[in-house]
DNA sequence: GGATATCCTATCACCCAACTATGATTTTTC
DNA sequence: GAAAAATCATAGTTGGGTGATAGGATATCC
C-alpha cells in the first residue's frame, strides 16, 4: 500500500503551484529548489498533470506552470489518479471482475471496499484544504 | 497504492482457513490447489502470520494450518499489518515526522489522513464478514 | 540572437517483490 | 523403524517496474 514517489512529489509540486495561484506562473526550477527535486524529474510529473487538464505550462523565458483550475476545485483524487496509473489496491478492485476466480472469490468484496475507502478519502479533500494546513475531516 | 501480492494471497489463504474454522487443520497443499498458489510461496506467507499469532501450524503427516482465533475476532487490518510490512502510504504517514521537511510540509496532513482512512476501512472488517460475502458497510 | 523555460523521447540503473531451491525437523502411518 | 507427509527455515535468482538522467526540440522574452 505504498504511494509512489511520483505521486508524492507531484502532490508537493502542485501544492507549490496552489500556493501561488493567481500570482502568475512558477518555473520548475523554483519548485526544484524549494522541494529538493530535480527539474528533469519534475518535468515528467507535469506531463500527466497537463494532460489531465490540471496545469498549464507557458514556454519560453519567464515561463512556468500554473494551475488551470482554482485550488478549491482540484480534488486530491483527481491529481493522484493522473499521477498514479494504478491507484487501486488490486486488479480486482473495480466494478468489472478482472480475474477468473472473481465469481466465487471471497476476497473480492474486500478489495472493492478498500478501494472505495481510498477514493473517498482522496476525493473529499481539495488542494485548498491542504493549504489551510490540516484536513477538514479529522477525528 | 498497490497492495502486494503477498498481502493478496495471504488474505485468500486465510479465508480458506476461516472457511474451515472448527473443522480441523488444512494443509497448504489444499490451499495451493484451490487458490492456484505454490506451496512454497504459501509457506512464506504463513510465517509472518504465525509470528503474529493469527495461525498455528501442526507439523507432520495429517498436519496443516488453522486459525488461532475465531474468524470474527480477526480483523483484516491485523492480517494485512502482519503480511505487508509497510502498509502506510508514505514514510510520513505516522504520528512522528520522518522526513526533514515535516515542519512546513503542506502535504503531510494528507498522508496522515489517507493512512487513517485505510486503517479504518481495514479494521472495520473481520474475516467472518468476508465469509458472508459482501462487506457489511457498503454504500 | 541569446537566454530561459517547457516539451518530448529514449535510456539506464537499481531495487525489490515474487518466486524457486534446498534442506532440516516433526509427526503419522504401516 | 522406515517412509511419507507436512511444517519450518534460509538462501538464492530473476524480472519488472520505478526512479531518475540525458539530450534535444520548440517556444517566448528581452
Ligand atoms: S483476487 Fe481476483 S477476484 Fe479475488
Ligand atoms: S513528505 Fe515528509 S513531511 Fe511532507
Amino acid at each position: 500500500m505504498r504511494l509512489s514517489r511520483k505521486a508524492e512529489c507531484g502532490t508537493r509540486a502542485l501544492l507549490q503551484l496552489a500556493a501561488n495561484y493567481g500570482k502568475g506562473v512558477v518555473p520548475l526550477s523554483d519548485i526544484a529548489a524549494r522541494e529538493g527535486i530535480s527539474v528533469k524529474y519534475l518535468e515528467q510529473l507535469m506531463m500527466p498533470l497537463r494532460k489531465a487538464g490540471l496545469v498549464t505550462g507557458t514556454r519560453g523565458a519567464l515561463g512556468g506552470y500554473s494551475l488551470k483550475k482554482p485550488p478549491w476545485e482540484i480534488r486530491i483524487g483527481e491529481l493522484l489518479r493522473a499521477l498514479e496509473e494504478r491507484l487501486e489496491p488490486t486488479d480486482c478492485s473495480g466494478d468489472l471482475p478482472s480475474c477468473e476466480r472473481s465469481g466465487r472469490c471471497k476476497a473480492r468484496p474486500l478489495w472493492v471496499h478498500l478501494s472505495r475507502a481510498v477514493q473517498r478519502a482522496l476525493d473529499e479533500l481539495t488542494l485548498q484544504d491542504l493549504l489551510r494546513q490540516g484536513p477538514p475531516v479529522s477525528d
